[in-house]
DNA sequence: TTCGCAGATAGGAATTATTATCAAGAGGTC
DNA sequence: GACCTCTTGATAATAATTCCTATCTGCGAA
């Protein structure tokens, strides 16, 4: 979820998302998936399962790892949240909100969230039409992040 | 790599790439290291090391499943080749040869190259004009393929 | 050519990330 | 409040990748 979006009029909406979908599909609302949930949609750094289950330990001390990973897993299932495509080995999650773009830092693996309507009108190359039914296009923009790069220079 | 560009005279400057970056950086061509990288660049379905591994055996019964994934590691620490950003568990990898970008068929995973030379010539947005070196970037667009969509039909 | 050795390999053991199993717990209905 | 079902936490299991180490080899130097 990107940092513009981050207000609390938007998570009430995002809350409204996750209670339908529990509404239409049957799935229980309980407190561990609703605390996983709040926490995904706070966090802007798309972590991983381990990092969420970390930040919620505090206010759920006996909130298992596992139960983390199979609420992300049921909650992907479900379309409310994406599981990212990425090369590192810890799976990493977003909310699905707003369509958006990724830029990564090949260096801290810091993966940003970005806009570029341009691109999600354009339609796809004539080369794909026909390979099957197309449901969505992402960007990822790949470099080095200033922080890296002052790194570099300054140490 | 893709289908048009998988002619012999690909293959040999593909070879020229792996000796020169053996050359400039001093990393020995081992018979394993020529063979890991032969197979990648005639795959055309972004292999896993445990694929390689399997079509490696008939050629290279005693190639270690190890020596394959230190070998990928190896060429991608060198720009040879890349790790692929997926939401699967094994990781797949193909050579780095001419920018393309992927179709991925969420029903069966498989992924597709295809080319955009608008998307390859546009700038990025001005958003994220500031927030450091800008590398590459790439489309990945995900979708159903023809194949899964007809086993819906029949199946 | 041969030599010497830093760097590479094979194979098994270890580690890391994730998923399965199962007994116990809790929400919703009557 | 009993009952049914879904969910949880603890533990065990699996899958993917990396580490260990004894042995081997590509390749620069002689
Ligand atoms: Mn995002
Ligand atoms: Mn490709
Ligand atoms: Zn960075
Ligand atoms: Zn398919």
């Amino acid at each position: 979820m990107t940092k513009s979006m981050s207000s609390d009029y938007s998570d009430s909406h995002l809350l409204r998302a996750l209670r339908e979908a529990c509404r239409i599909s049957g799935m229980r609302l309980t407190p561990q998936r609703l605390e996983v949930y709040r926490e995904l949609a706070r966090s802007e750094d798309h972590p991983s399962a381990e990092e969420l289950h970390q930040r919620l330990l505090e206010r759920m001390p006996s909130l298992s790892l596992d139960t983390v990973y199979r609420t992300l897993a049921t909650f992907a299932r479900h379309g409310l949240i994406h599981k990212l495509d990425t090369a590192e080995s810890q799976g990493r999650f977003e909310v699905a909100d707003d369509t958006h773009h990724h830029l990564v830092c090949s260096r801290c693996k810091e993966i940003m969230d970005f806009h570029w309507p341009g691109f999600d009108q354009s339609g796809v190359p004539e080369e794909i039409a026909h390979w099957g039914r197309i449901e969505r296009k992402n960007a990822v923009i790949y470099g080095i992040c200033n922080k890296c790069l002052k790194k570099d220079r300054t140490g």
